[in-house]
DNA sequence: ATTCTGACTTGCT
DNA sequence: AAGCAAGCCAGAA
């Protein structure tokens, strides 16, 4: 995974807020590279100190393997969900809790994301007299 | 180059 | 509602 794809998913994911959640494809689609897998390998890796429960699967379907932490997150936020908790299945309502960014906000991500194709597309390293990259007939 | 794997998604039973 | 198959994108072996 390129470490700019990294930055951007965690910028994105600090931006949403608590009480509201955005599904791993979700990301990948707002920053225009990667798929949802690739977002999941992101968060897998690097979810210390993001708030990771607020991205899920996109039916709603708590982070895999974190159930109950996630649950207590959900809860403590406020977080709108379908089934009780406390008897059964439960699953995040995404149609009412999924990220609707204000107009500030979409800026904010689209700065993301232009960013992110600039050093994806542009080797972050400046050539040292070899404007081609090395690769030679 | 090829194959396997995975914090995924969608469509079809 | 739950399970399954295929599709998909990248990294690792």
């Amino acid at each position: 995974m390129r470490e700019e794809f990294v930055e951007a998913v965690l910028a994105v994911v600090e931006l949403v807020p608590p009480g509201t959640v955005l599904a791993y494809g979700d990301v990948a689609e707002l920053l225009g590279a990667g798929g949802p897998r690739q977002v999941g390998s992101v968060m897998a890796r690097y979810s210390g100190d993001v708030g990771w429960w607020r991205i899920l699967r996109a039916s709603g379907a708590a982070p895999e393997c974190h159930e109950q932490r996630a649950l207590g997150h959900y809860l403590a936020e406020g977080t709108p969900l379908r089934g009780d908790p406390h008897r059964g299945p439960w699953r995040v309502d995404i149609a009412r809790a999924r990220w609707a960014p204000t107009d500030d906000e979409l800026d904010a991500v689209e700065e993301i994301a232009d960013a992110l194709q600039q050093r994806l597309h542009r080797p972050a390293a400046p050539e040292l007299s070899d404007p081609d990259g090395g690769m030679e007939p």
